[in-house]
DNA sequence: TTGTAGGCGTTATCAG
DNA sequence: CTGATAACGCCTACAA
């Protein structure tokens, strides 16, 4: 057991006003405006600043200041699957640029004993960033409560609720349109599930409108999702699941010449999985990905994606939820970022079959 | 331009105590301890609580608790180069398991306007964990100043700065070990670069202790770091650079059997670097990686790699920084974490070159 | 069970 | 240029 002593009653502002002979507020100009006092007392407030090693309270310093400077991202998961999840981790990349920039922290508040509603009532920060929030979750209503600025990132924004997304309709119409033009007619699509409670519901808006956008580009060309030539595989975005994918395909009997994802990381498990039976991509099977994470550019052969940039989201909504920190007001509550396709090898032309 | 007005006076206990009849003493018990007042009261106030829509001022009350129920995490980059580590990533994902067992918020907290120690001094934090931290950098100095507890991750550990790591030399020395028994003569080391400025000096401590580990395992069959035979291809722990260490090589007209690099992400750069300069992996070179993160499992062949777990540190590092903050005491100021050797594909056996 | 009053450590106001 | 004094909003002895 080792001591280690750090709070043998912390000094204070008083402390120092006393030890330099100076007022608490030449004190505390000192450390916040020197032009106010002498360069002399300054000096003389310093040096003994140093002697007795007194600094400044942040905790009572945000009080009376009325600030936290810091942004909170609000977890729709445990942490550490957010981690995993290499999109996420982008989005944090952009909010964590913005914050540099102005000089704020950010904190990752993660469910308290399990309550969103608990994470948000404590949660000492200026302002909040949620991911896939959807207008009718209770936590939207504590949010309000707290009387702190938010925005969503994937969410269902409206003028009540800045946020950012992407046109995922157009974006999975895109993709499925891509598909097809390759001439591919079997295909497995895996979207997100949609979970039925509704809670964890992070990806519900989401998968709708992209399962609207497969839709439509299918109907153009007369076909539809009929369960026969063209099914359908939810899978949560993890590699796992996307192996798994590739075994219900054989376990159906069901031989897709390629597979659409909603995510980038099913996408590469799928794409092991099927390897691992022996099928070959993108030959026998080709694959399709939806993100753009870096990990599909070191994937063999590399990933076909539908590319959204998670940084440029991130960057985004910061910069949203501080604009509404300064102003209190928005410019455009509905930023909305380009997606755009990328081409590589793990997806080929395909003659349609036959018969 | 959208208004989002939010500050409309935030409502305070004192306007709750008036609204609902009772005291601010009785206010508050009905939040933090409602088995202190009667069922009535606790019911009243609640009622009254929503109707006003009060809510409990978490600045207020961390003032007044002397806690902020939040660590923070040091960041020796900016927050999108770190977040640009898989192995980082991983740290983070340790640590916020922790929180979340404790129910604090994790704050990342970046440079303020480029200074480390303005960050340290505003930092709203019960604790603070650090990566790579070395004894005599400034930063420390500024953290027992604050008199808040900290541990650091892959630093100089000592009974006054605990810590976790893994036996960084051993490790080396291990990874070494494999590909000198497989039979490799000519190899490529891919150290981290030895900083001279010695303030960003992340891994300096680590760099010099794996360097160790190479060296005394080549010693034991009477080889050393020549430039001839053996050489060292500095580089960062990115993609890029990775890719950079195989055009060097090529430049340099240096044909080793195997790269041995010091992280996984400049392995796989460096195997894409390889594969586009047309050497095929293994057969024709063979290459080894070190932190043992995802990536290594989906690329192909997957990397043979010292994998160390990111995860396990950065929970030992918050376990111990709980019990820090909790018990200003620790059972062990320094915790090795494991090192284990996986071996996939991309290092194979290797007929020495005769002459 | 309830209320009064003081403290947490700063910053801001406003005289001198 | 300097220094009392009042916020900031909550928590918690202590007293009733």
């Amino acid at each position: 057991m080792t001591e280690h002593k750090t709070k043998e009653h912390r000094v204070t502002i008083s402390d120092l006003a006393e030890a330099s002979g100076y007022s608490k507020t030449a004190v505390s100009f000192a450390f916040n405006d020197p032009t106010r006092i002498s360069k002399r007392a300054f000096e003389i407030i310093m040096e003994a600043a140093s002697q007795i090693g007194y600094v400044p309270n942040p905790m009572a310093r945000n009080l009376s200041l009325q600030r936290h400077l810091s942004i909170g991202l609000l977890l729709p998961q445990q942490l550490d699957e957010v981690m995993l999840n290499p999109y996420i981790v982008e989005v944090l990349q952009g909010i964590g640029l913005e914050c540099e920039r102005t000089g704020y922290a950010l904190t990752m508040i993660p469910l308290l004993h399990g309550s969103i509603t608990d994470a948000i009532r404590g949660a000492a920060v200026d302002g909040l960033i949620t991911l896939g929030m959807q207008a009718e979750m209770k936590a939207v209503e504590q949010i309000r409560l707290r009387k702190i600025p938010f925005v969503t990132i994937d969410g269902s924004v409206s003028p009540q609720m800045p946020g950012v997304v992407i046109d995922d309709e157009r974006a999975a119409y895109d993709q499925m349109r891509l598909v097809l033009s390759l001439g591919h007619r079997q295909i497995a699509l895996v979207p997100m599930p949609l979970d039925l409670e509704g809670t964890s519901s992070v990806h519900r808006d989401i998968t709708g409108m992209r399962m609207n956008g497969y839709k439509s580009a299918l109907a153009e060309i007369g076909l539809k999702l009929d369960g026969k030539e063209i099914r359908c595989y939810p899978a949560e975005c993890t590699r796992e699941e996307g192996i798994a994918v590739s075994r219900k395909l054989q376990d159906d009997g069901f031989e897709p010449t390629v597979v659409i994802c909603m995510s980038d990381i099913t996408a590469i498990g799928c794409m092991m999985g099927l390897r691992g039976r022996g099928l070959s991509i993108p030959d026998t099977i080709s694959v399709v990905g939806f993100d753009g994470i870096d990990a599909g550019e070191i994937v063999e052969p590399p990933l076909t994606t539908l590319s959204q940039s998670g940084k440029q989201k991130g960057k985004a909504a910061a910069k949203l939820l501080f604009s509404l920190i300064k102003d209190n007001s928005v410019e455009d509550y509905r930023i909305t970022i380009p997606h755009s396709i990328i081409r590589r090898g793990s997806l080929c032309k395909r003659t349609p079959n036959i018969g």
